[in-house]
DNA sequence: CCATATTTTTAGACTTATCTAAATTTTTTA
DNA sequence: TAAAAAATTTAGATAAGTCTAAAAATATGG
């Protein structure tokens, strides 16, 4: 088996290296709040065991060995936030962290079985797809609220920050998954959005615009 | 907080030094399956943070720091191994080691919250008693089957192999936990014994006569 | 009660994952 | 396109946890 460590650097490089890109020694730094020089010991180890794809100073992807891996941890790390949410009554904001512990635990049975026990759900509570047992997943096809139009209306179905001071403040204004919305207004000058979700009408900024998806 | 490493080395002194004795460093290396010698090292640091008392050659104890840390430890354990059987549908024999990772969960908050998902449960699947979140707890007062004398009856309620063969053993011949037997004969000869639970008469040894735990 | 056996500790070495500082390569831009 | 900036890698160190082999302390038993 991997190690906790090698998991993360995984992981990191595979959502660094997402949509057919390649991902930079930086990059998997900063997601892994480590140095660069750290990283490029770890590269070389993954290497070895043919793991990812690493020629120097070209970026990294992962092999399908690697990506199979990834996508386990995946697969755990969110089931268990849906696990977190939906039966111990954790908030949405609350379970990265513990998250982030739980998606290391390694026996595959107690995935499996957790994913019956919950009705092997889609998607978690962020909106983000689970991969089933063999790691295949499909996402939502989603546009940010930025994207779209006045009287254009969609479903809350996904964010693209996941800090949680964010997911609080789409609690806080009620801008949850599964909401259905519609663009009421667009200001011109700063680009911010009104959105309206029933009789409820809803002045969000730009940058909120820009990290709430919607599917159509 | 304490790595992983430690927390195992505090659960092997919390077991070892039971009912009032102390730990030996041949029995910590046992219990960890790892060499006397680290042990020793580890002694060493851990009396360093205050965890333990201990003197060269002495043997060890939980300081109350350590103990705390030890019945944490104990308590995820315990509830995790309820949840696997109760809520996962696994077997009684087949939790030990799932529970040993899920045991270093950190997370306080996720530990309480499961505990009141399952309805604040007593004793775990084998018969200990799960510490509440203050770290109390009762045990059953238990005696062995060999402790028992013809036509004494009693409710299995613990056993003291946690072995899975063992347990499987116990599964085979129907004798699980709750199950009221009663003593229908004793073998002087070789101290084995039949026990009588409703219509079905069971031969066992001496050795799992032992090992099986009775309230009475 | 001393010699032998057992237990425990020390000494020195190894592995994993990390770091800082310096060197090298690649990218940018003037 | 050459100089400067940025990114990446190398070199050398450190800390945690482990090991083997040897030394020291304790326990046992004739």
């Amino acid at each position: 088996m991997n190690t906790f460590t090698e998991e993360n650097y995984l992981k990191a490089i595979y959502h660094g290296a997402a949509n057919g890109g390649s991902a930079s020694t930086n990059e998997i730094a900063a997601a892994l709040n480590t140095k660069a020089a750290s990283v490029t010991d770890m590269l070389k180890k993954l290497a070895e065991k043919k793991l990812i794809n690493y020629t120097k100073y070209q970026g990294v992807t992962l092999t399908p060995a690697g990506q199979k891996i990834a996508l386990s941890i995946i697969r755990k790390h969110r089931l268990w936030e849906y696990f977190l949410v939906e039966k111990l009554n954790f908030k949405w904001d609350e379970v990265h962290d513990v998250a982030e512990e739980l998606e290391h635990i390694s026996s595959k049975e107690l995935v499996d079985r957790l994913d019956d026990f919950m009705g092997n759900p889609k998607y978690d509570p962020h909106g983000d797809p689970i991969p089933n047992r063999k790691g295949e997943f499909k996402a939502h096809e989603l546009k940010p609220v930025s994207g779209l139009s006045v009287n254009e209306e969609g479903v809350i179905s996904g964010v693209r920050d996941h800090s949680s001071s964010f997911l609080q403040y789409l609690e806080k204004t009620q801008l949850t998954i599964g909401k259905k919305i519609k663009i009421a207004e667009i200001h011109t000058y700063d680009h911010s959005v009104i959105v309206q979700s029933g009789d409820k009408r809803t002045h969000i900024s730009r940058e909120v615009a820009n990290n709430l998806l919607i599917a159509l």
